[in-house]
Formats: C-alpha cells, structure tokens, sequence
DNA sequence: ATAATAAAAGCATTTAAATACTTTTATTAT
DNA sequence: ATAATAAAAGTATTTAAATGCTTTTATTAT
C-alpha cells in the first residue's frame, strides 16, 4: 500500500517527535542509523516532509530537523500524503485507472471497505500516538 | 498490496472462467487483449498459475489456456499465493522484516485488522464470484 | 571575516519489476 | 510424416524506485 520511502518517513518521524521534549536536533545520519534505513533516501526524504511543513530544519552547525508540537499531534495520513501523494486511498484493487461505483472493478466494493479502514487508521494515528508506544518499550522502529 | 502482475493475473483467470461454460480455450493474445495487459507479462504469469493449477493449458492447434469447474471453484486468495507468493498477508505495515505480537511496530495491531480484513476477503470470493459481476454488467475488467 | 557544519540540490548508479524478443517444445490437423 | 500452431522457456531491455555521490547554499561559532 506505501512505499518503502514512505515507511522510512513515517519512522523518521517518530524519531524526531522522540527528541521533541529535549529540544535537540537530528542531522541525517543520525536518524538513518537508528531507524536502520539508507542515509541518501532518507536525506531526500526528510526534504519532502520539511516542504510539506510535517517537519523542519535548520542549516548550518547546531542545525539538523526536528518537530513542533503542533506538528507531533498530526496525524501520519500528513507523511502518507507528503511522501506518497494523495490518491494512495483511491487505487484500485485490480489496477483499474479508474474504479469508481459507477465503474468498479469486481472487487470494488469489498476492496473499498478494507482501503477505507487503512484511511482512517492513518487519519486518527498521531505521531504523538506511535511515539508513546516506542517511548514505552511496546513497539519498535527496527527489527 | 498485490503487484500489477498479480492483479493482472486475477482478471485474467475471470476471463478464463467467463469462457468456462463454452468450453473455448483462449490465447496469450486474446487474453492480454481483453484485459488490456502486455502480452508478455499474460504469457510470463499464465505459465505460473499453470505451473499452479490454478488454471491449464494446452499445447499446439485448438490449444491454449483454460480453467475446469474445480478451479472456477477458488478463492482468488490461489491466484495471489501463485505470483506474489504466501507472504503478502503477513507483511508489516512499517516495512520491519521481522513485526509480530512478541516484537511489533507502532501500527502493528491496527494495521494487522486491516491486512486480516484483506486477506479474508481474498479468501471468500472465488473466481466464479467475480466472473458473475462481469457477466452481469456490475463490473469491468477495463477501464 | 573565516572556517566549519549541516541541509539542499542536482546528477549518477543500482535494483527489481515489468515488458519485450527469440528459440524451443509439444500437439494437432492435414 | 509434415507443416502449422501455440505454449514453454530463456534471455534482453526498459522503467521506476531506491540508493549513492558530489556540489552548492545557508548558518553558526570562532
């Protein structure tokens, strides 16, 4: 459903809401060596989601991205979005071009059900959310 | 979710069984035609499912591909473990290689409800299903 | 002002999926 | 038996995503 960079993106963030409360900032490879994922992806990556204002950063020594607290209480569909556009809820499930009520493939209705609930999931998941999980050693970023 | 082979592969397989009650055999040609899919790629994938008994060939003049009453008779879930293999239903939604109850990622749970809900529906609908919603009108394989 | 630092940006390479091409093998009708 | 047909199989190319490398720009501390 999301590609492998947007994946890395939804981590990437999690880590930053992670070193929200200290103030620090995270440079590229530090973050791509704790969510184990390649350091030039992530570099492009992290670009996209501080146009996108998901993120920022700042250039320069002391410099490195961080998150808001405002920014931490969005939810992930704002990564989804940023990084993989926005019709990734609208596929289709057989790669239809287009697969609406009026013209639906045959497992359209079925499919709309399942992509629907993968919406809402992403919509009402805050960064804070998945942060808390990492934070209290019930979830990982790695393995 | 499924690679653009496999969702090829699925209305391939319906046009088969739309020419089940005729008892025609169809063509790499003919097929990738109708379904609007390179005809390399029909041809590659169609010797899988073969290879699978998901569906049958048969060699030289009057030849070609065909599906038997039994094989109308699937799930679609037969298809999908044919060309994307056994493990599309147990991926993590965050891209971890190793995700379970015991080490999980921070969407683990949620994600798992959705993939579950997927797979189900995979499970449920047989290829005969879907080939009455075309027959009918209901659905396409184009478009 | 200068040097050091770190993101931004542009371009190049690699990888895997998809697509394309060619040859081989089996089968059927003549 | 022979020729025609169509799948099977093997190899090559293309495409897009991911990864890698290099240069540029902005910022900060000295």
């Amino acid at each position: 459903m999301l590609s492998l960079t947007c994946k890395t993106a939804i981590k990437a963030v999690i880590y930053l809401a992670s070193k929200f409360e200290s103030g620090e900032k995270s440079g590229i490879k530090e973050i791509a060596e704790f969510i184990d994922a390649s350091e030039h992806t992530v570099g492009k990556m992290l670009q996209t989601l501080v146009k996108a204002e998901v993120i920022n950063s700042a250039k320069g020594p002391t410099g490195g991205f961080f998150i808001t607290g405002k920014q931490k209480n969005q939810a992930i569909i704002k990564i989804i979005d940023a990084v993989d556009g926005k019709n990734v809820f609208e596929e289709c499930g057989l790669g239809l071009s287009k697969c609406s009520a009026t013209h639906q493939c045959p497992i359209h209705n079925d499919y709309k059900v399942v992509r629907d609930k993968f919406k809402t999931l992403c919509q009402q998941k805050k960064v804070s959310d998945l942060c808390d999980t990492v934070n209290d050693g019930l979830a990982y970023l790695v393995g």
